[in-house]
DNA sequence: ACCTGAACACCGTTCAAGT
DNA sequence: ACCTGAACACCGTTCAAGT
C-alpha cells in the first residue's frame, strides 16, 4: 500500500520542500493536466501528501493559492534577453517571442495569471510590477537606438504588451484568424506591429 | 405565495419567450451580477420559473448553455459603425471603441465571448466569422482611402483586433499599466496603434 | 504550529416518473 | 415533447480534536 510520501518522492526524489511549496507545486501542475476545473483542493492536497483541508493552514482559502501560482508564474516568464544577442529591436522582439511561447505552452497558468484576481496579494502585485519594468526597460532601450518612435516608453510597451497579450489570447481561444493560408502564429502579428513601429 | 410565472413576469412583462430563451436570458443575467460563479444551474432555472434540471431538455450540459449565451454575444458587439460619420478611419475606430466600450460594460460576458470552448457549437463558429468579416470590411475600407497601409487586410484586422482585445483584457484584470498621469485606457492604446499604423 | 476526520451546504448530472 | 422530484457523487469550507 502506498503512503502518502511515495506520492511525494515520485515527484520530488532529492529534494524537499515545505508543505507550503509542495501544495503551490500540485495545484500548477493540476492546472497544466487538466485546467482550472481539476484544480480541487482535495486532489492538492492528495498530491501533496497531506489530507484535503491542510490547505487551509496555508492559505486563506482556494483563491488564495491559485493567487500564490500566479504569483510564481508572473516572476519567470518575462526573462531579460540574452546578451549580445543583436540589437535592442531584436532584443525587444525575443523577449516578446519568449512571453508568447511560455504562454502557447502553459495556456492554463498563462489564463490564470493574467485572470481577474479579487484578492490583492502584495506578491501577486510585486511580481506584476517586476515585469513591466523590465519591458519598459527593453522598450526604451530600443528608444534610445532609434529602433522605436519616441515618446512616453511606458505608453508604448503597454501597446507592445496589448497586442502580444491578446494574440496570444485570441490563439488560444480559437479566435484569431486564419489570415489566407496558414494558421496564423501570434509572433507574426507581434513582429508586424514592430515592423509597422520602426518604419 | 410567488408563483414561478411572476418572477418570469417581472422580467419581461410584455415578451413571452420560450423557456430555452429565458435560460439564456437568466444566465447571462446572473454572469452580469454575479460572475461566472454565480452561474448555477439551479439558480438559472429559478429565474426561467423551471426546476433545476429543465435545462436539460434544452441543453446538453452547463457548458452548452454558456455557449449559447456567448454566441448570442458575439453577434451582438461589432456593431457596423454609423454611415456617413466620417473618413473609413475613423469608422474603423469608432468600431474597435464600441468593442471596447461592450467589453469594459460587461466584462463577464466579454470574458465568457472569448474564453475557451471544447464544445464546438455550429451557433458560435458562425458568429465568430460574420464579427470577423465586418472588421475586416473595415479595414479594407481604410486601406482603399490611404488610412493603412495595404497588405493582406485579414492580417492587417488580426493586429487591431489582437490589440484591442489584449488592451481589454489587461485592463479587466488590472495588468495595464498606469501610464505617467492617470490610469491608461484601452482606447488610447487602439489609437495609438491606428495613429501608428496611418503615419 | 500543523494536521486530521467528520460534517454541512452546495453544485452538476442522472434517472424514473409524470402530463 | 417537456417538465418534476429524488438521488448520487463531488466540491469548498468549517469545526472539534489530536500531536
Amino acid at each position: 500500500m502506498r503512503r502518502p510520501v511515495d506520492a511525494v518522492n515520485a515527484h520530488y526524489p532529492e529534494v524537499v520542500l515545505s508543505t507550503r511549496d509542495r501544495l503551490i507545486d500540485a495545484a500548477a501542475r493540476l492546472l497544466d493536466q487538466g485546467g482550472p476545473a481539476a484544480v480541487t483542493l482535495r486532489e492538492v492536497g492528495r498530491l501533496a501528501g497531506v489530507s484535503h483541508n491542510a490547505p487551509y493552514k496555508h492559505f486563506a482559502d482556494k483563491e488564495d493559492l491559485l493567487a500564490a501560482v500566479a504569483a510564481r508564474e508572473l516572476a519567470r516568464p518575462p526573462r531579460p534577453a540574452r546578451r549580445g544577442s543583436g540589437s535592442p529591436a531584436e532584443a525587444l522582439s525575443q523577449m516578446m517571442h519568449g512571453y508568447v511561447d511560455w504562454a502557447m505552452r502553459h495556456p492554463a497558468r498563462f489564463k490564470l495569471t493574467f485572470g481577474s484576481w479579487s484578492v490583492d496579494s502584495a506578491e501577486l502585485g510585486a511580481a506584476a510590477t517586476a515585469a513591466r519594468t523590465a519591458l519598459v526597460a527593453a522598450v526604451s532601450a530600443a528608444q534610445a537606438s532609434r529602433d522605436l518612435p519616441q515618446g512616453d516608453p511606458e505608453r508604448l510597451a503597454a501597446l507592445i504588451q496589448a497586442t502580444t497579450h491578446g494574440a496570444v489570447d485570441l490563439a488560444l481561444s480559437g479566435h484569431l484568424a486564419r489570415s489566407g493560408k496558414g494558421h496564423a502564429d501570434p509572433k507574426d502579428l507581434v513582429d508586424d506591429l514592430l515592423g509597422y513601429l520602426s518604419s
